[in-house]
DNA sequence: GAGCACTGC
């Protein structure tokens, strides 16, 4: 164990201080000795972090146990606050530590939970790195209220911190929480500490979105960071909880940093409650000066803990050169490696899913894994899973071996690796026999995220004897899904990443170099087992100069609508001001709050000091509660309307589950994709229909996806027959569950059932649907272009935050439809500026559903403002424009809008006797004809004046706020109206005050 | 007439 002096230091002062009064001075002092002894030895050992342990930490250890053991025992007789301290064992030997605990009889007793673990895990638990440090990882969170904890991969952190924990007692004082930036790693995790701990899952549990298998009796708790966030949101406090553990901080997902944020704050109001809350954070990498060397997230740093990890070593090499063709050179290595190097895996790092396709064709047609005289005998097919791949070979015209054509090119290359030693895996031509291909059979299988299950599912078999397992993979291989027995990684350094646009929010694909940590990352998945290899197809001079030294967060590269509206929701209304390890963007911040304001979310309100501050709104809150993007939740907040909640649930669960359509996924891309792709797209058309349905557009042909593919048991079969991606239909399932459960919690009265036999929406209700899509989607509105004589232009559509002409998606049902105004998802950048996810609205709907975003005329005379007595206010005809570029939208009948002009209307109508029915009987006594109040003159009857003021002073511009006036005041408007009839009626007016209806 | 890495509520 190291701690590191700039961080420790600031920290044991600190704890001093807040704890001066309830110190001597002697105890002061000591706390400071304790300090200078530890950090002089630190100093020298920052550049050795990686080294394995010395006997300096040893000594550095007694020292600590020593001085933080007489701490101990003084602070007990001063604090009145209960430490933990006495509950930690103080030394390694936990029999000593139990037979030592009683000796102090002015003490509680120290807690120590015995375990009786398996003889055969407790062998296996000694052999991890993390068990040897269990003591100065203990005292240090003992000690500290929050603890960085630095151990890479294989170091055994996650599993074995949460069962130290558990030892040292912080399961008497509430739960210990662990969360983890995966679900399957929440699960596998609490299945696996259970196991070890030799304890029921009743005991150790999970907590995933859709699932989880907590009890009362729960009191470990391994989780997802996004529950953890939810959970807050309902207990700021965490008081449940004793210690949260943040696992995979340097992963750095939007949730955990935001959770570090909330966290950080929480732990000391959680001190001064005198209920004490410890916070581990757990880095795999040391990259964790975003979070000691942010004083706004940690006033005072916290320490920082590192423990080795037991990788195997891997050697990396680089290549001389950078080649121009990164996919090739990755063909060119595997085939090297496989044809001269010793068995064991290989593990390629590409970009894509075509890539990865790709390549895999490449290497099964230049290794095949049935020879050629057992193909002629034997009818292999099926025999070993990986029959699909062999329909290549059966192909007459057997393509020419490309290791061949490319001999040339590799002999160009001759040494120009340049490994850390020369040896055999420097890979150089000596080792380049002239074995055949086809008796060297390599099994090749492809990896990346949106593959189905089955699929993935291959890489964790052994592969068929007598072959090489080779995974071609994209970034899923780096952290979500480790491949066994991998001993060669090879790695192009590229990666594809989205890019948003943060001022017009298009989003693009780039393929660029990871970074530095990144290429770690993959280099490590070669040391699991044995020690590895790692060939990095690009120089050591790229990697130094061209490459980042870390990613940059989530959060900074992402719009962040959803994730300010959370923080609103929980009462944080300066966004700017909250602590994040990396802030956002302030432009991406603006454009979130701009996005909330359009959709209704906040609103903004004058402070005190004359600042405008946005504040969520009623509809924000009930938003707030959805687990989906602000826009999404606003349609869900509509959805009651002509009975379309169950639609809207679905095609917003659609929306939130990209990619329903499995296109080629499955298959080799190729011939056989045209085809399906052809007949993928028919689908999609006979799904969108016709008329009001087809108006509905992609959401159309989502909801019947969904309709379909539930009616039909969400089957593998259905969805693979349908060209349906069989895991986003599982996914939208359960969404469609999760949020017909929120918006019956949201709204009692909504009553929505989860119906698996959807019938399809009518045609009202297509165009209520498109409403509600619309009022979620506002500042998405595109309208079609005049193409005048420019055939750049054809179909060209024109949106309302973008100069550049836009273009439905080819793979849209609206592509052939093209209709006058439309609303989309998003807009994806490829080679032309595409709308996804359209769908078709008419543009009388705008200054309705979207007034914020329209500019409005003034009322005008002609129509003249009438009263709806339906909606008990009044209405009038607008001229209105639509967005920054002022489309012209047609004039609609609007609620008048607010101000002085409206009481005025409402006055007159209610004169008329139009908003109370027993007013009518008087209108023809009245002293003044009712248009006196909206005439430019009116001001010389002081009836008017009088009226007016009354209506203002009670908020009374409609039926519904006049009835709000009443119940205050049952005398309300009594007098000022009895100014507009004769003395002789008053009585009888009087009689009916106030009115009934 | 096209091609999208990854993940959490």
């Amino acid at each position: 164990m190291r701690l590191e002096r700039k961080a420790h230091e600031p920290v044991l002062a600190t704890i001093a201080k807040e704890t001066e009064e309830d110190f001597d001075s002697e105890d002061s002092s000591e706390s400071d000795d304790a300090d200078d002894d530890i950090n002089p030895d630190l100093l020298e050992e920052k550049n050795l972090v990686m080294e394995s342990v010395d006997s300096n930490v040893d000594t550095i250890e007694c020292k600590e146990k020593d001085e933080y053991g007489n701490n101990s025992r003084k602070t007990l007789k001063t604090e009145v606050n209960e430490d933990k301290r006495e509950k930690i064992p103080e030394s390694k030997d936990k029999t000593l530590t139990k037979n030592v605990a009683p000796a102090k009889p002015d003490s509680e007793p120290a807690i120590f939970k015995e375990v009786k673990r398996d003889p055969g895990i407790q062998a296996a638990r000694l052999q991890l790195p993390i068990l040897a440090e269990e003591q100065a990882v203990m005292e240090a969170i003992h000690d500290n209220d929050v603890v960085i904890l630095c151990g890479e991969t294989g170091s055994g952190k996650t599993t074995q911190v949460p069962q130290f924990l558990y030892e040292g007692g912080y399961t008497t004082k509430g739960l210990i929480g662990v969360t983890e930036p995966r679900r399957v790693a929440a699960v596998t995790m609490s299945r696996r500490v259970a196991l070890e701990l030799n304890m029921s899952t009743n005991v150790i549990s999970y907590q995933i979105r859709y699932e989880g298998n907590v009890t009362d009796e729960t009191i470990m708790k391994f989780m997802t960071d996004g529950v953890l966030l939810k959970e807050i949101e309902n207990d700021f406090f965490l008081s449940k909880y004793s210690v949260i553990v943040i696992d995979e901080a340097h992963e750095r997902s939007v949730f955990t940093d935001i959770l570090m944020g909330l966290l950080s704050r929480i732990v000391p109001m959680r001190k001064t409650q005198g209920n004490q809350l410890k916070l581990v954070i757990m880095s795999a990498t040391l990259r964790v000066e975003d979070f000691t060397g942010n004083t706004r997230l940690f006033p005072s740093p916290p320490p920082v803990v590192t423990v080795e990890s037991r990788q195997f070593p891997v050697t990396v090499h680089f290549n001389k050169r950078t080649p121009d063709d990164y996919l090739n050179e990755a063909f060119r290595k595997v085939s090297k490696i496989h044809r001269t190097l010793p068995p064991g895996g290989i593990l390629v790092f590409v970009t894509g899913q075509a890539e990865v396709h790709g390549l895999c064709r490449k290497l099964k047609k230049t290794f095949p894994l049935i020879s050629e005289k057992t193909k002629s005998t034997h009818n292999v097919e099926g025999k070993d899973g990986n029959s699909d791949e062999e329909d290549d070979f059966d192909l007459d015209n057997y393509p020419v071996n490309p290791a061949v054509e490319e001999r040339d090119a590799e002999d160009e290359d001759l040494g120009e690796e340049i490994g850390d030693e020369s040896n055999e895996f420097d890979l150089d031509d000596s080792a380049f026999t002239s074995l055949i291909d086809k008796n060297l059979p390599m099994f090749v299988l492809p990896l990346y995220s949106l593959l189905s299950s089955q699929q993935q599912a291959k890489v964790f078999q052994p592969p068929p004897e007598g072959t090489r397992l080779c995974v071609v993979a994209t970034n899923v291989a780096e952290t979500s899904l480790t491949i066994p027995n991998i001993k060669y990684v090879v790695d192009t350094g590229m990666v594809k990443r989205r890019y948003y646009d943060k001022v017009t929010g298009v989003s693009s694909f780039k393929i660029t170099w990871t970074s530095r940590a990144s290429a770690d990352q993959r280099a490590g998945r070669a040391g699991r087992v044995e020690p590895g290899h790692c060939y990095r197809l690009y120089s050591s001079a790229v990697f130094t100069n061209d490459f980042e030294e870390f990613s940059a967060p989530e959060i900074s590269r992402r719009p962040v609508d959803d994730l300010v509206l959370q923080m609103k929701d929980m009462n944080i209304d300066k966004v700017v001001n909250f602590p994040f390890p990396t802030p956002p963007d302030v432009t991406a911040l603006q454009s979130a709050e701009r996005l909330l304001l359009n959709v209704g979310a906040l609103e903004e309100k004058k402070t005190v000091k004359g600042n405008i501050n946005a504040v969520i709104t009623p509809l924000g809150r009930a938003m707030a509660k959805f687990p989906v993007s602000p826009r999404y939740s606003k349609m869900l907040c509509l959805g009651h309307q002509e009975n379309c909640m169950e639609y809207v649930i679905a095609i917003v669960s659609a929306l939130t589950v990209k990619e329903i359509f499995a296109d080629d996924s499955d298959r080799e891309a190729g011939e056989i994709s045209k085809e399906e792709r052809r007949k993928i797209s028919r689908l999609r058309r006979t799904w969108a229909g016709q008329g009001d349905a087809q108006k509905l557009g992609d959401a159309m042909v989502m909801l019947r996806a969904v309709g379909a593919s539930e009616y039909a048991g969400c089957t593998e079969k259905f969805c693979a027959e349908n060209g349906l991606r069989h895991k986003g239909m599982v996914e939208i399932r359960k969404l469609r569950a999760q949020l017909t459960n929120s918006v019956n919690l949201v709204n009692a009265d909504a009553k929505v059932v989860l119906n698996p036999r959807m019938s399809p929406p009518s045609p009202v209700q297509c165009k209520a649907l498109r409403q509600i899509c619309l009022s979620g989607l506002g500042d998405h509105v595109a309208r079609k272009s005049p193409a005048g004589n420019n055939p750049q232009l054809k179909n060209a559509y024109s949106c309302m935050s973008l100069d550049e002409p836009v273009f439905i998606h080819p793979s849209s049902a609206l592509f052939n439809v093209l209709p006058e105004y439309v609303i989309y998802q998003e807009v994806v950048e490829t080679s032309k500026l595409f709308m996804k996810g359209v769908i078709s609205v008419q543009p009388e709907w705008i200054p309705v559903l979207v007034p914020s975003l329209c500019t409005f005329s003034k009322p005008l005379e002609d129509p003249p403002p009438r009263y709806d007595s339906e909606a008990g206010v009044v209405k009038c005809h607008m001229t209105c424009t639509f967005g920054p570029k002022s489309w012209q939208v047609p004039p609609q009948e609007l609620e008048y809008p607010t101000g002085l002009d409206r009481f005025k209307w409402f006055a007159r109508f209610l004169l008329d006797g139009k908003v109370i029915p027993v007013f009518s009987k008087f209108v023809p006594f009245l002293l003044s004809a009712p248009v006196t109040m909206i005439k430019s003159w009116s001001k010389l009857q002081p009836r008017t004046e009088v009226l007016l003021g009354e209506l203002v002073s009670g908020g009374a511009d409609s039926k519904m706020a006049l009835k709000v006036a009443w119940k205050k005041d049952p005398m309300f408007l009594l007098a000022a109206l009895k100014q507009w009839i004769p003395q002789s009626k008053h009585a009888e007016l009087s009689l009916q005050w106030p009115p009934k209806e």
